[in-house]
Formats: C-alpha cells, structure tokens, sequence
DNA sequence: CCCGTTGCGTAACAAGCGTTACGGCAGGGC
DNA sequence: GCCCTGCCGTAACGCTTGTTACGCAACGGG
C-alpha cells in the first residue's frame, strides 16, 4: 500500500492557518472555508485531514500549547533553579504581540470547549505541563538553597501558574504597555518574597 | 404618549435567560431561540427589545457585572480596610456553583468579545470597578494603621485582580475541591504578606 | 506499465442561524 | 369610544454553516 506521498506538511499548514484565523477573528468567525482560505487550500482538504471542527479545533490547542512549550524550554535552556524559573514564566507573559495571540487563542478555545470536549483535554494538559515543570524548578531551587526548605513546591508552582492566568487574562483587557510593566513587577515579586524568607530565616535565628 | 405598559420586567427576564443559556452551553450555542424558549417567549419579545444578537451580549455581561457586584457589596457591608477587602475578593471567588457560573459566562464572552465590540467595553467596565474598589480598601487600610504608608494601593489593586482573574480561568479546568483549597490559601497569603511588612516595620523601628 | 490508493479540488446538501415583516392584542390619551 | 402606540407571537426570508459525495491527478508497488 502506498504511504503517504507527501503528507504531514500540509496538515501542519492547515493547523498553522487555523491557529492564525482564531487568533484573528475568534473561533465563532473562524470558519472551514475561511480557514481553508488561510491555509491556501480548500474545504476538501480540510475535511480529508480532520473529522470535524472540534478535532482541527483540538489540533489547534494542541498547537498552541506547543508554541508555548517551545518557547519556554527555549528560554529554561540548561539553566537551572530560580534563574530557570523566571525565564519561564518570562516565556509565557504577554509582554509582546507573539505570546498575546497566544493566549488570544487559549483563552478563544476555553468557552467553546464544553467539558468533555476534546480541545478542553488539551487545554487542561497544557497547563499540568507548565504546573509539573515550575514545581520541578522549585525543587530545584530549594535543591541548590537558592529557597529554605520550608517552601512548598507545589503551592508555589500553583501559585505562580495563577499569575500567569490571571495576567494573560487581563491582557486582553488591558493595553499592552501597562500589562508589561506590571506583569514584570509582579514576577518579580512573588520571586523576591520566596527569597526573602530565605534570608529571613538565616538572619532570624539571631534576632529573635 | 402610552408609555411603556409593563415593559423593564420582561426585558430583564430575557437577559437573565440569556446568562443562564450563555453559562450552560456557551456563547456559541447560545441561539436566539434557545434564548426565547428559555425565557419562555418567543423570538419576536428578544429582537423587540434587543437591536441584534451583539446587544444581546452585552447586556448579558452587565448583569454578569451586575450579578458579581451585588455580591461584594453585600460582602463589603460598612466594613472598611483589610476586612472588607477580604471579603469582596471572596465574593468573587470561585468556590461554588453560583460563582462558578459567573466565571463561565465571563471568560465565554471574552474570546468573541471583538476589541471595539460593545460586550468587550462592558467586561472591561467590570475589571475597572473591582480594581478601584480594592484600590480604595487598600487605600483605608493604610489609613486605618493596617497597613504601612509604603504599600502601593494601585499596584496591590491590580495584584488581587490578576490574582482573582487567574483564579476564575484556571477554575474551568481544575477541580472544585482544588480550587476552592488554593483560592484561599493565595488569598490569604497576599494579604499576610502585606501585613508581615507592617509588623516588621514597627518592630524594626519604634515600639508600638 | 498498470492499478490501487491517497491527496485534494468541486459542488452540493440539509440544517440552522440572525434578522425582518406583519398582524393581532392590549391599554392609556383625547 | 376611538385610536394610536408599545408589546409580542407567527412566519418567513436569505444566508452561511459544517459536512458529504464525487472525480481527477499523482504516485508507488507489483
């Protein structure tokens, strides 16, 4: 039987065009044809390589998710620990036009993907992904005493992927100057909390 | 000239059947008829006291508004400083079914609110009015003493924002039980962190 | 060299959408 | 008591949507 001739780069092109459209115009207005349009192709293909539109729609988060996941393990490269971690987050806030759309996506993807549709499953997996991965550099970090022990990994890790949210939700709200330049403070100071009680806790033992 | 007979009580009956359509089963889905059918009237009722389908929405996110308003003033009560503001952040919060369908309907409408679109304006509205109101709180609890002159009300403002948005966006893909557990524990621990400051502060410098 | 299979364009389908036009019903102003 | 005007149900329109059926070109295995 003969394989595929050529195939899984058009499929690409099409998830790719997808993501772009709802970037764009939101997943009401993205539709097959105009997606088709984007990617330079027609319905036809677009029905050969998907079922229906919440499976090119999970495609697309999936997508997404992995632009994301790109640009953080860029940005981790092999460091470690809080320098590691704070490159991360860096990755993910929605400081320029790139990682705004991104999240113009994931947050477009949230409403329609009803529980138990397939595009929420891979929503819910991106962001366990980004959980596992900060709770690891915390470890790492209390590891290498850059943080007392005391600190809960996972919390921190919970509590910083809250920030995430709760700044790539606002900024599509807010204008993008000000999300920059509150999001970095923000960042910075949940960071400088941790270590503080660090050297909290090391001078503390005298003074009290 | 007859004025209306007894108009504002059927219109609010539409918008209120509008929300609950929005919240189960998304903006999407959520079609003008459905809408009718579950205010109990039909098609001709909602296009009479609504221009379009976009009208429609944005009222649905005026009374989202509406909905989380009443609730933090309720909270609020006459409290004044730390007290109050940890109450109006509770009353977002969301914990149980009620808020967690506020949220549903909130980040529904965020993807397809276009920028320029009429229930964009609205949702921005809502995030403004909770961020000076926490801006106020913070502002009385430094008056009051709880808090040292040094605090940024503005800035911690927009801290419990994206605090409270991330929260409300990681609670569609979270558990319940979880959320409700982390929701006030970083509650708490922003506000304690606050706090610890002042305690230091008068401790450091004279004897209170 | 042929043939089965794959990739994809073309075209059509039925369904459902938002929206509009119209008509009857009621209730106050003159 | 007439009539004018908001209220709302009925029904239809035109359009777009996701989806499907079909057909041609290309390509690799026998």
């Amino acid at each position: 039987m003969p394989r595929t001739t050529r195939s899984p780069e058009s499929r690409e092109r099409v998830v790719a065009a997808a993501w772009r459209v709802v970037a764009d115009v939101g997943v009401q207005d993205a539709t097959m044809r105009r997606i088709a349009a984007e990617a330079g192709v027609t319905t036809g293909s677009v029905t050969h390589h998907f079922a229906d539109k919440h499976d090119l729609l999970a495609a697309v988060v999936r997508h997404n998710n992995l632009l994301a996941r790109d640009r953080i393990v860029a940005a981790v490269g092999d460091g470690r620990g809080l320098v590691a971690l704070e490159g991360a987050v860096d990755a993910l806030l929605p400081i320029d036009a790139d990682r705004r759309r991104e999240w113009q996506v994931g947050v477009a993807c949230w409403g329609p993907a009803a529980p138990g549709d397939r595009a929420a499953g891979e929503l819910r997996d991106g962001w366990r992904y980004l959980e596992r991965l900060l709770a690891a550099l915390f470890d790492q970090a209390v590891e290498d005493g850059e943080l007392p022990p005391t600190v809960d990994a996972g919390y921190e890790a919970a509590r910083m992927v809250v920030l995430v949210a709760g700044v790539g939700m606002l900024a599509g709200v807010e204008s993008p100057e000000r999300v920059r330049r509150d999001a970095k403070r923000m960042l910075a100071d949940q960071l400088q909390r941790l270590e503080e009680a660090r050297t909290e806790d090391h001078t503390g033992g005298m003074g009290r």
